[in-house]
DNA sequence: CCTTGATCATTT
DNA sequence: AAATGATCAAGG
């Protein structure tokens, strides 16, 4: 077993390729594809992701756009607890702080990034050693009518406060189930906002992140037992 | 600096 | 304990 050479032809190939990942230890994966394995995430946060990738034949990249372009797919490694439940937030994108008037959601970065995701479980309770952590059962999932609707309402007010020069007064706390918080190497990188009264100002990078909340349903959907047949 | 991969660490 | 705000690494 060793990681994809190239990238899956279509969903159903990618389904499988990270289906066959379920049960094997991030240690194991990284030991067949050859990499080292850090002792902790304090300085290798994207390690579980990018390891990921690789086995799924991602083209790996920092690139503004979904891990399977051609499927319309984006990965998404989460890392869970005991039960199942989300121990971090999910990353989105990146937010783009100006020249946001008139777009429209549904030409927005995050729900392109959202209309299909391939969702992979992993054990992330930091009691357990990265080397140790188990790969759960992966599964593809698109929004429903009413997590679209969650979603668009969250993005709308904030894109809207954005605009309207409201970006200091934007705090994680708006947003029901996606939130805006600063997504930077560190405190002292800045990008061109808008101001209170229209003028160019200074502030830190943010990015769009799912709560828990969303995200625990997603999974809880996913692996919810199908009706017993009588 | 922008954007990806996220988790860490401090505050509530 | 949970949530918010801050941070680490790498490619472009």
């Amino acid at each position: 077993m060793q990681p994809a050479s190239c990238p899956p032809a279509n969903s159903t190939e990618l389904l499988t390729r990270a289906q066959q990942l379920a049960g094997f230890t991030l240690g194991e994966l990284a030991e067949m594809a050859n990499i080292s394995i850090p002792a902790n995430f304090q300085r290798h946060k994207g390690w579980s992701g990018q390891l990921i990738e690789l086995w799924l034949g991602a083209q790996a990249g920092s690139k503004p756009q979904q891990d399977f372009p051609e499927l319309g797919i984006e990965l998404k490694t989460i890392p869970i607890d005991d039960f199942g439940k989300p121990l971090e937030t999910t990353y989105v994108c990146y937010a783009h702080l100006t020249g946001i008037a008139g777009i429209q959601w549904q030409q927005s970065n995050v729900f392109n990034k959202l209309s299909r995701v391939l969702w992979l479980p992993i054990q992330g309770s930091r009691d357990i050693a990265p080397a140790q952590r188990q790969v759960g059962s992966a599964f593809i999932w698109q929004p429903s009518t009413r997590q679209n609707q969650q979603l668009q309402q969250d993005w709308e007010e904030i894109m809207d406060k954005i605009a309207m020069g409201e970006i200091e007064h934007l705090t994680a706390r708006h947003g029901e189930v996606m939130q805006l918080r600063p997504k930077a190497a560190n405190g002292q990188v800045l990008t061109t906002a808008v101001g209170a009264d229209g003028q160019q100002i200074k502030t830190r990078p943010r990015g769009f992140y799912l709560k828990k909340n969303f995200t625990a349903a997603i999974l809880k959907q996913a692996f919810a037992l199908p009706p017993q047949s009588p």
